[in-house]
RNA sequence: UGUCCUAUGGUGUAAUUGGCAACACGUCUGACUCUGGAUCAGAAGAGUUCAGGUUCGACCCCUGAUAGGACAACCA
């Protein structure tokens, strides 16, 4: 980053896209001075569960807009709510942003830091006559306060005196009541049109420990309480949230305005949270689903989160060039999956290198191909990057080929193999169909051919035009792998759109995990944990964490575009 | 029967602040290819929710409608 606090060519060059609506307005508070120029922004996180891509838009919204405008950005933990939260879950969210690729280097804070400063504050707002403990049950509280459409109604707690209000909230924090017994409240207007502002709840009593500061406190703030001045304790400049934490802007400006002076000011805006199709983005239907085993847990590669798409073989880059082609505004949207899926397949096409496996796979016999014969053939690394080399793989005179590259009577426009029909074996030779042999019931079980032995890349007759490649393995070199083919999680586009009477969980897709046993070539045996591959004509896939010594797993990431399955459609 | 927000090709986002709508994905052609991948070339697809108004000129400003969303946890 350069010195000059507003984009310099080199970072505009870089980011040629049009600035979107936050990047607007903080090139104008620049302009402006405002708060000393500085940009400063915080990634908020409450740690009740995984962190999912919405959030992974917020993040590479967060860090991103720092990065851009020379300023920083802090990670934060929302922790205001014991009975929800926990250390798994900041583990989780530390691990998930830094593996995205953003660093908040010193910075990482919590609201209950500030829990301290909150109570000094909240016990002016007492003194400052804007502030008392309500002593109603929640049911009441909750029906004194009116609808969107009609006032609501003062509590008979309103006026207490300040002393009063002062003793009773000492003695909230010294654990003299209840849970639920009573509450802190601001003392605003109980007719005001924003809910929010019917005098809202500050504090309330929980005696589950917390897990950071354990049982030191009995009291804690609400989340309208506690965010904004967090954000300007921490010196905030741009508060950056979700659409539906709009209405809560004016309180959030009310509080800073009742305890604080200064002229420095930290400024929320909101945006539209991402939406998938096929994907559930609540993060309490997502907890629901790993609660109730729909799935294997957060980090299952069927799942929406950033461990899940981590596992599943999603780049940090694909899903930060994800987030940066799906833009930023207020309006809702939903974005169409196969997106992301983009977004991934251009990465691994760059990085992945290739391999041969055959998924569903069919026995073929070179008849004129030497017995007991085992030659070295010369294979491609990746050809989208050369540095990437080559490496042998084993060819022999029995091979595995895809089932679906054989057809008996072929329909316009196959060119794989099929009778009389010749086809190029990847790194190999020019093969031709003479014989099907078939068990009684038709099913095929071995295909027998012919070899032009020149046709050997390199060969004398290696250049002949042939329409097909096919993949292929060595049937007795190949190993056995354990394939594991996702679909998505969901049947439906929306998964919240379920008929009467249904559940949203009726639309979870029973076929989004299909294990199979698959022959790979034999390289595959040394791949690593989490690296990934394209296996030719077929798709990228990453190796599982669950693999072995005995047992390798492989994940499918995206399958590789299609087109012949197109065609193929489209010719009924 | 309230307040606020939003409305641009199939999807998403732009339009240098009022000068006859651009980009990405998708779709469709064609070329190339030892991956029906990738790559390359090209095409179709919106006249900006609707109705008025201001203006020489409106996606942009004004008025009204319509549609969608948010708001009545001791959640965040």
């Amino acid at each position: 980053m350069t010195d000059s606090p507003i984009r310099d060519e080199n970072s505009k060059a870089e980011g040629s896209r049009a600035l979107n609506f936050i990047e607007e307005i903080v090139e104008e508070n620049l302009r402006e001075g405002k708060n000393d120029s500085r940009v400063h922004t915080r990634f908020p996180p409450e740690p009740n569960g995984y962190l999912h891509i919405g959030h992974a838009k917020s993040i590479c919204l967060n860090f991103g807009l720092a990065q851009r405008y020379g300023g920083k950005t802090n990670l934060r933990f929302d922790d205001t709510n014991p009975t929800k939260e926990d250390v798994e879950y900041v583990d989780s969210i530390k691990e998930d942003v830094r593996w995205l690729g953003f660093s908040w280097d010193d910075r990482e804070f919590y609201a209950s830091d500030y829990f301290e400063q909150l109570y000094n504050w909240a016990e002016k707002l007492i003194l400052d006559g804007k502030a008392y403990v309500d002593d109603q049950p929640a049911e009441e509280i909750s029906k004194q306060r009116g609808t969107v459409t009609t006032p609501g109604v003062e509590s008979p707690f309103r006026n207490r005196s300040i002393d009063e209000n002062l003793t009773l909230f000492r003695r909230m924090k010294a654990g003299e009541f209840a849970e639920g017994s009573c509450v802190l409240r601001a003392k605003i207007d109980m007719a005001h049109v924003n809910m929010f502002f019917r005098d809202p709840i500050l504090y309330r009593i929980s005696f589950t420990p917390h897990h950071r500061t354990g049982t030191k406190w009995c009291i804690y703030p609400m989340y309208d309480y506690a965010h904004g001045q967090s954000d300007y304790l921490e010196g905030i400049t741009h508060s950056i949230c979700t659409l539906e934490f709009e209405v809560h802007r004016p309180l959030y400006d009310w509080f800073l305005d009742q305890l604080t002076t200064t002229a420095y000011r930290p400024r929320q805006i909101e945006f539209a949270r991402l939406n998938l199709t096929y994907t559930m983005m609540s993060k309490r239907k997502l907890l629901e689903l790993v609660k109730n085993n729909y799935v294997k847990g957060w980090d299952d590669p069927r799942m929406p989160t950033i461990s899940g798409l981590r596992r599943r073989g999603y780049t940090p880059e694909s899903i930060r060039s994800f987030a940066d082609r799906i833009g930023v505004a207020r309006r809702d949207n939903i974005i169409d999956v196969s997106l992301l899926e983009f977004s991934v397949r251009e990465d691994l096409n760059k990085k992945a290198n290739r391999a041969l496996a055959v998924l569903n796979p069919v026995k073929l016999v070179l008849t004129n191909y030497p017995e007991g014969v085992t030659e070295m053939l010369t294979a491609i690394n990746n050809p989208e990057n050369p540095e990437a080399g080559s490496r042998e793989i084993p060819f022999s005179r029995e091979l595995y080929i895809e089932r679906e590259d054989f057809m008996e009577v072929p329909p316009k426009k196959f060119f794989r193999l099929f009778p009389d029909g010749e086809v190029r074996l990847k790194y190999g030779y020019i093969i031709k169909c003479d014989e099907v042999v078939k068990d009684e019931n038709g099913e095929i079980l071995e295909i027998r051919c012919t070899c032009d032995m020149d046709s050997k890349t390199g060969g004398l007759t290696a250049n002949r035009k042939i329409k097909g490649t096919i993949h292929w393995v060595s049937a007795k070199d190949a190993i056995d792998l354990e394939v594991r083919l996702f679909d998505r999680l969901f049947k439906t586009p929306d998964p919240e759109d379920y008929p009467e009477g249904g559940d949203w969980k009726d639309n979870l897709n029973p076929e989004s995990l299909k294990v199979i046993t698959v022959k790979g070539e034999p390289s595959l045996r040394s791949a690593t944990v989490l690296s990934h591959f394209q296996f030719e004509r077929i798709g990228y896939f990453n190796v599982d964490p669950d693999t072995t010594a005995e047992n390798i797993v492989f994940n499918r990431t995206v399958s590789l575009k299609d087109t012949w399955q197109k065609v193929a459609q489209n010719e009924g």
